[in-house]
DNA sequence: CAGAATCCCTTGAGATACTG
DNA sequence: CAGTATCTCAAGGGATTCTG
């Protein structure tokens, strides 16, 4: 019945434990400290965006490419959000970007070592969730049946 | 100097074929294929925003969590917001609302099995991240000292 | 070509008040 | 307690036009 291999209960055979343990070293759980100066949701949200994700991997896929490139390639975005997400990541150290004088001129980007490993994590995850689309679907399907009833 | 161990140059030994092989089966490349209905974009669009990740880490650290829990651990998080983004992580299936008819009401959260394996991803991530704070903080502090000049 | 500038509109999200 | 309803405001993002 369900092709995608999960059940809809939660599973027993995991540590909760270790997960908190973890999650206590990376946010600092500590009363007296506010998730506000969290390094984490600093970072993550420059690349976690609709548009960023995308933009590393194609960078990475072509390994250098224009800025018309960028646009072409990833559909439906506008030169001026285009701009915005490669100026915030090559603030943030995932890409580079190059000019050269020329007339007309021509601008290459490509990534660091830095955002080399990010896309590596970002395809994994891709990778993941493409696997797992079919359980989402039939999950989404199921929930706005009942939510009809 | 650089104390996070990365070099602003790209890396050289790296395979972007390798990766954008991944990339072609992950988003079907064809030049007839729109990204508009790609599912991974649908599919990250619902746990990638702001909130949805921190709600996922908190119940998966807590194996189970009341609403009112979660808004006290989430800073920041207003009731509508957190109402919103449950719904949605439900709908996905990524955790499970289970409402106890008492009075007052209980409701409890907690993740699916699908939800755990996603923790799991996204635990890595953090920590990757974590690591590699101090990278990001001294790129944005070169990037803002050479845009000013 | 690679953007910058401008305008405009939709969406996200905070605050407040109310309810089964 | 766990939301819903309403209002409001700021930000994100699209379309268009212009320029070194």
């Amino acid at each position: 019945m369900e092709k995608s291999g999960y059940r809809q209960e939660t599973n027993v055979d995991y540590q909760p434990l270790e997960i908190k343990n973890k999650l206590i070293k990376l946010f600092n759980y500590a009363p007296d400290q506010t998730l506000e100066n969290c390094p984490i949701r600093d970072i993550l949200s420059v690349s976690s965006d609709k548009w960023s994700i995308l933009i590393i991997m194609f960078v990475g896929g072509y390994e250098v490419l224009r800025f018309g490139d960028l646009k072409k390639n990833i559909q439906g975005i506008s030169a001026k959000v285009l701009t915005e997400r490669l100026r915030s990541l090559e603030r943030d150290g995932y890409l580079q970007r190059e000019l050269f004088p020329e007339v007309p001129v021509r601008v290459e980007y490509r990534l660091t070592s830095f955002g080399i490993k990010y896309l590596h994590k970002l395809v994994d995850l891709a990778e993941w969730i493409k696997e797992d689309t079919s359980y989402v679907l039939e999950s989404r399907k199921r929930f706005d049946k009942s939510s009809t009833t």
